[in-house]
DNA sequence: ATTAGGG
DNA sequence: CCCTAAT
């Protein structure tokens, strides 16, 4: 099951989406007597077809699965199909093996259970002992089926033994209060076989139909109004519990023959695991179990506990805004970046002897590019992996700017007294002069950055792209595009100057051309002071480029409008003098 | 997709 | 260099 790669994920605010409305709107559209109104689960509301149930462990997933309970589409086309196939599937031989795997005694003691109460009959709710008693410490996802109120549970179905810390009381008693009130006989067994609802008339049923969704409600079969009630039950009493169960952390109770469960300690460690319950649709606890899956890896705990608690608020009442606020908090990218730079400065940690000092906190990790390539649809993709092989030994960040371009440096001034500058004036605009050293791009392998995504993950994911040094003749390319071109047309420019060199981008363009601009207006000013006429010791961009920066930036000021034809192009050179290209 | 401008 | 907003 491969579903962490996939980058159709649905997010977290998505699922919240759609799935915390307000219990009151939940029942609106899913109990609406046309029927028609709901859509999406609204299939399987009124379908009833599968009929296995939990103690005959057969439940059939990939019957389910065909059975068009619900349509992928109707949820926000995110879930791909096949992640859920391979999630009821995972679901589905886990379960398998769980009943291979359980001794017939204990299965004989659930039934017992479920008989017990069946014989009880009546309308006697489980005491709170017996709800505590019932509760199911598991990792277990609640699949209920409303057509034919299967059940199930899958996870550790640990019917021995029962959770130590289950001991609040307080919500139990809620349930029993809020049940026992209108719907006295939800609390029987597997429904097809219920004896208690089945000896209960329609009227009967319209009565703890209205009393619990306040309406009324024309359906007049048994089977829907029977396996409608004990939805609403269930969706009230897990609205009663929601924040506790995540504070109890894993919990399940039963509602008759059947086993509900709620778990918040499932091996995402999540807590959103409970929210689970919440969403009796099997459709959406199957979108959860997908999801937690997903967002393990990436949340921590406690911003998973934190996620988990909006939903419920919203799912309490009326604080929509927190659900709306969720919504609208469009993780910037540098969330992810900054989740993955802490959790790779962990590793480092974690692995002892690398040192590694950023510069600044902010410092992108990734090179826009390459990261739109990371992350298609922005969140929750890529878990972060810290392969201990990219940290073992030390070793240490190197700072911006070293890869060197074609083994010369030009931070030494002298470059610009070489004759790249003639050759670049001599060669013809559209002769790409490629300086494109890969000695770049391997410097890059081989110091690397640091990061260890490079070698986890995605090999494409070049960091952020490394600070590579101007050349002189790359500037003179620049100042040459923007003679020809006017300042702003860096796409141009690019096309036409920097062709054949695939880093250079017209922003970079762009942003060195305000460098440039801004050094030359800066040297201005320092000129007077410095006198000496020593060579430009500070900058690598002599005076006189600059001041031809200067020049162009006043004959063309940074608008469309070029005052100037490339036919004056030769007329500036001559006004800046034959030595323009020489140090003055 | 490009460009401008802030960071 | 990165990011974003505005074209």
């Amino acid at each position: 099951m491969n579903i962490t790669s996939k980058d159709s994920l649905i997010t977290s605010d998505e699922i919240a989406n759609m799935f915390t409305s307000k219990f009151s709107e939940v029942d609106l559209s899913l109990f609406a007597a046309s029927e028609q109104e709901a859509i999406g689960v609204e299939h399987f509301l009124v379908e009833p077809k599968c009929n296995q149930n939990l103690l005959g462990g057969a439940f059939d997933f990939e019957a389910f699965h065909s059975q068009k309970f619900f349509d992928v589409e109707d949820f926000s086309g995110a879930i791909e199909y096949d992640e859920i196939k391979a999630d009821f599937n995972a679901v589905h031989s886990n379960l398998t093996r769980e009943a291979q795997e359980e001794t017939p005694e204990l299965l004989e003691e659930m039934l017992q259970v479920a008989g017990d109460e069946v014989l009880d009959g009546k309308t006697r709710l489980p005491t709170c002992e017996e709800f505590i008693l019932d509760a199911k410490p598991a990792d277990e996802v609640t699949i209920l089926d409303h057509g034919s109120c299967k059940v199930s549970c899958v996870g550790n179905m640990d019917l021995g033994r029962y959770s130590p810390d289950f001991h609040e009381r307080d919500s139990a008693a809620e349930i029993s209060n809020m049940s026992s009130a209108s719907v006295p006989a939800l609390e029987s067994t597997h429904n097809q076989k219920s004896p208690v609802l089945d000896k209960m008339t329609v009227q009967e049923l319209h009565e703890a139909f209205k009393s619990m969704f306040g309406r009324e409600t024309s359906v007049t079969d048994k089977q829907w109004l029977k396996c409608h009630l004990l939805f609403g039950l269930q969706n009230q009493v897990e609205l009663n519990n929601g924040l506790n169960l995540i504070k109890r952390g894993t919990t399940s109770y039963k509602i008759g023959g059947k086993t509900v469960c709620s778990s918040s300690c499932d091996s995402s460690g999540s807590a959103t695991g409970s929210i689970n319950s919440v969403l009796v649709d099997k459709t959406m606890a199957i979108g959860w179990h997908v999801e937690r899956k997903k967002f393990a890896d990436l949340n921590t705990l406690k911003t998973s506990s934190e996620d988990s608690k909006i939903d419920l608020c919203s799912l309490d009442g009326g604080d929509e805004a927190l659900v709306t606020q969720k919504r609208l908090r469009k993780p910037p990218k540098r969330y992810i970046e900054e989740s993955m730079e802490d959790k790779s400065r962990y590793c480092k940690k974690k692995n002892g002897d690398c040192e590694v000092v950023y510069k600044e906190s902010r410092e992108k990790l990734l090179s826009v590019r390459s990261r739109k390539h990371l992350y298609p649809k922005g969140f929750g993709a890529a878990p972060m992996v810290c392969q201990d092989k990219s940290f073992k030994g030390s070793c240490i960040q190197v700072p911006f700017g070293l890869p060197v371009e074609e083994g010369h440096t030009e931070t030494d001034s002298s470059s610009w007294n070489s004759e790249d500058f003639k050759d670049d004036r001599l060669s013809s605009p559209n002769e790409e002069v490629d300086t494109e050293p890969h000695s770049a791009r391997s410097q890059d392998d081989i110091c690397g950055d640091g990061f260890s995504t490079r070698s986890s993950t995605q090999k494409v994911s070049s960091h952020r792209k490394h600070h590579i040094s101007w050349t002189s003749s790359e500037v003179m390319k620049l100042i040459e595009g923007v003679t020809r071109c006017g300042v702003g047309r860096w796409a141009e420019i690019k096309r036409l100057m920097f062709s054949s060199s695939s880093r250079r981008t017209p922003v970079d363009l762009k942003d060195k051309w305000r460098n440039l601009l801004r050094a030359s207006y800066a040297q201005l000013q320092c000129k007077r002071k410095v006198k000496q006429g020593q060579k430009q010791v500070s900058n690598q961009v002599p005076e006189s480029v600059l001041w031809r920066v200067r020049e162009l930036s006043t004959t063309y000021p940074y608008q469309r409008e070029r005052k100037f034809k490339i036919a004056d192009y030769d007329m500036l050179l001559v006004n800046l003098g034959p030595n323009f290209f020489h140090i003055g």
